[in-house]
DNA sequence: GCCATCAATGATATTGATTATCAATTATAT
DNA sequence: ATATAATTGATAATCAATATCATTGATGGC
């Protein structure tokens, strides 16, 4: 099993691009972290590693770890892109409180299926999707009550 | 049953708020198309009606149509926000050609019965959710090969 | 080593959708 | 009529993300 470093650095060669210590240190930074995480947050944390890194070379390197297939874009709703790890972390959807943000990766195998055929019936050949999960945790139930 | 522009001005008097002309001339034009809409598409057809009409006030009545429960928010992640009916157009969610664009609604019910589970099993209580399958429909099939 | 080529960086400017601001206008209530 | 409050359109501001660009740095052939 090839590890995440050893994969981005195969996508670099393959793109004819080359390894830097930017990059190098920005995808340490990322994968040390398991949370989903967005690129401001992101280059916060490096910036005090490595001050002199400016936040664009941040949103290049996570650009580039999505298309190498580290990375990949979570979307939920507020205006700000998320990144999560990809890599030895199979496909799952999300499920978030409304009240208080906290998220659970949730996957469920007959929905995945369901998904498919409903394509299916339309002519379509799914790719793939984007289910979000929205509701009230425990906590915020009992908050509010 | 109730018009759509009963439930309108109801929600208007609720929030004393006033009927103008803008407010109805835009209600109409966005009822009387079926698609997906943008606001910046509604604002074009708006224009032509009457070319004083500003594009603040085109955002500001979509906003309303949204809280008076006339109008949905569709996001297909491409960065502008959609619009689409919302009354007597019950629940569904989206398939979307990744080719072309074209969209059906769809809805499967033991999908979303099994959403309300998952969420349940984490003990959440679902009170939305977006799912967004994207594919490629027959016509862009055929096109690639 | 030297030179030519090409990629990478960081600072800065720009984009584009959406919101906020504000002065002027219009409706409402007393 | 007068005070109050909402509405409008124009314009400015926001904010994440992207584009631009001059400078720096690496690479490879010689
Ligand atoms: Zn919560
Ligand atoms: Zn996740
Ligand atoms: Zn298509
Ligand atoms: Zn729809």
């Amino acid at each position: 099993m090839k590890s995440e470093r050893e994969i981005f650095e195969a996508y670099l060669i393959k793109r004819h691009l080359r390894g830097t210590p930017q990059r190098g240190m920005i995808l340490d930074t990322f994968l040390k972290r398991e949370e989903h995480i967005t690129a401001e947050q992101l280059y916060d944390i490096v910036k005090k590693r490595d001050p002199s890194i400016g936040q664009a070379t941040v949103y290049r390197v996570l650009k580039l770890m999505v298309e190498a297939g580290l990375a990949r874009e979570v979307d939920f709703g507020d205006g700000v892109m998320r990144y999560e790890h990809c890599y030895n972390h199979p496909h799952h959807d999300h499920l978030v409180c409304r009240g208080c943000g906290k998220t659970v990766e949730v996957l469920d195998s007959v929905i995945e299926e369901l998904q498919k055929r409903v394509a299916e019936s339309f002519g379509y050949e799914l790719t793939d999707h984007e289910m979000y999960l929205y509701g009230l945790c425990q906590t915020c139930r009992k908050k509010k009550a």
